[in-house]
Parts: structure tokens; C-alpha cells; sequence
DNA sequence: GGCATAGATACGAACTGGACGCAACAACGA
DNA sequence: TCGTTGTTGCGTCCAGTTCGTATCTATGCC
């Protein structure tokens, strides 16, 4: 098949992250490449285990500690972050796509918010504390718009 | 710290949160008055299983899975609340004396802030989404000064 | 005080999310 | 093709927390 391979050119960012990798000593491996697809191709945070079995489902000897492992290096590397989203399990995703979280602690829903809109606590950290907020690693938590409404704003879970 | 639990009289705390979970048709037993005592007594916030430790040191039989169901009643009961500092343990805490906290990703110091800190991002977040943010649950990650300086803001751990 | 009983306890086992040690394997440069 | 060394699969271990269960005990009633 013909890809396209001149340097400088636009190509699958699976191979560039594989490059990026050996870079710095790695190796490209079966299990890197597939991981490296299922984070790339689809949309919502996932945790280890339903990245484990997107990648099972492809190359089905994957185990889940070499998830964790290339999860860890991935990391390492800046191609991915991750997320705490609650009580639960970490969720992973590219780190080209970064933001803040806000989740429900009634029902548990997600949204996302753009780092920006975490810009005034940020500042107010900042001269008051001389504290660098990262709102991305820990998501903010609190009643979504329905069950805030449905609770009350102080109701209990 | 005012304490409000009964109505009427001023009396031990302890005793006022015991009296509650006779009404809620709970008893009053050793494990469960130690616990409290300790609660009311000391300053930081301790995890469950320093919170073991210093009723283990009264009430040497008292099991950690007693400590935690009764941290469970007592949050049921709003008498206190808990909340993640980070990776690791939670921290137990008084409801009385709730607030928000900063803690650094780096050194994992921990630094408290008044609710109404969070005040910005609070009234962003009700105009915005709708969203009703606790900022007691769960911390606000980052870097506190000193780290901060020594790593660059954007310091890799 | 004695008794019944339902709530609480101690103990241990299970469970979740994740890290680790190690022998076998395999990517990649020579 | 071969050797080196990074990577993997597997099992095990860990922390933090929850659960099942037989036993105990606080409490209301007599």
C-alpha cells in the first residue's frame, strides 16, 4: 500500500507517537500501536480497563498490566493525561485535548470545561496562595443543572 | 467551632451526636463515642486509618471496618464529611469546619481555602452550566509556590 | 434487674484499581 | 542472523475500602 512517507509530511499519528517512542529509546510494539489506535479514534474518557478491552478486542493477548505500563509511558511521553473523575477508576485521554471536568455527585455525569473558564479561581490561587491550579487532573465536583433542581443545592446523595 | 447538634442545652459535643443517632434509631457504643472524641478533638484531617490508630490506642478492639462504617453513619448524618486530597487515602473532617482545599501535586502540601474563595468559579460554573460546584469533595490539584518556582509552572513530575 | 431483639461489632475474606518482579519474548541496530 | 535490551504476560502483591457472618450488646419493655 501507498502511504505516504516523506518527512515532513502529514501522517498517522499512531506511527509519529511509535516514532516518538523510539526517540527516546522504545520500542514499537504490537500492543503500543493498538493502544495508541483506540486512544486516537474514539471520543469519550476511558479507563484503563475499557481501554484493556477495546485493545482486546483487537489483539486479544494484551494484558491489562501492559495497558497500565504503556498508559504510564504514554504519559511520561505528554501524549496523554489523565483524569480523576470522582470517586473511581482514572480516565485517560489524549493530552491534545485537555480541559477541566465538571462532574455530578448525584448522578455522575461529565462535562467539560475549557481551561479558561477555570481562569479566575486560577488567578485568584495564583496572588493569593502564589498557587498554580491545574484543573485538569481533578475534576471539580457539585450537582449537575437537573440534580441540583431535583435535590435541592445542598441534598444529600 | 460551634457545634450544634441537640436542641437546648449546651453539652458535649459527643454526647449531642450520640443522642442523634439514638433518634435515627441508632446506639450509643464504645467504638462510636471513642471516634467522636477523637473527631472533636484534634485539629487536621486524618484518614481512616489514623483515625483507627488514635481510637485504637484508647479502645485497642475497635477493627478499621468498624471505623469505617461508623465514618460512613456519621456522614449520613451530616455530622461529617469527607474529602480527596489527591491520589491516596480520604480525609475525614468535621462538617462543621468545611472548606476547600489546594493541594500540590508535587509535594502534596495541602493548604485550606474558605469557601467563598471559590466563589468566582462557583457563580461561573451556576451561570454557565447550571452547575452547583462543591468545592469541599474533592481538592483543587496543582503546584503551591515553592514547587512551582523550582520545576517552572509547567514542571513535569 | 432480667429479657428479647435488632443494631453494632470483630474478624476475615473479598474486591477494586493499580504496581511490581521476573522469566520469556521480540524489536531493532549491527 | 544475532545480541542486546526494552517489553510483555503472568502471577503476585499492595492499599484502601467493603461485605458476610457469627457473636455481642445497647436499649426498650416488663
Amino acid at each position: 500500500m501507498a502511504t505516504k512517507v516523506g518527512s515532513g509530511a502529514r501522517r498517522d499519528p499512531v506511527e509519529e507517537v511509535l516514532e516518538l517512542l523510539r526517540e527516546h529509546g522504545g520500542r514499537a510494539t504490537t500492543s503500543r500501536r493498538v493502544l495508541l489506535s483506540c486512544l486516537f479514534e474514539k471520543g469519550p474518557h476511558r479507563t484503563a480497563e475499557e481501554l484493556a478491552q477495546e485493545v482486546q478486542s483487537i489483539a486479544p493477548d494484551v494484558h491489562l498490566s501492559t495497558i497500565y505500563r504503556n498508559l504510564d509511558e504514554l504519559e511520561r511521553l505528554g501524549i496523554i493525561v489523565h483524569s480523576h473523575l470522582g470517586h473511581g477508576p482514572a480516565t485517560y485521554h489524549l493530552a491534545s485535548e485537555t480541559h477541566g471536568h465538571l462532574v455530578c455527585e448525584a448522578c455522575a455525569g461529565e462535562m467539560e470545561a475549557p481551561e479558561e473558564f477555570f481562569r479566575e479561581l486560577t488567578d485568584a490561587a495564583q496572588l493569593r496562595f502564589g498557587f498554580v491550579v491545574d484543573p485538569r487532573h481533578f475534576a471539580v465536583l457539585g450537582r449537575c443543572a437537573q440534580c441540583a433542581e431535583r435535590t435541592g443545592t445542598l441534598g444529600v446523595d
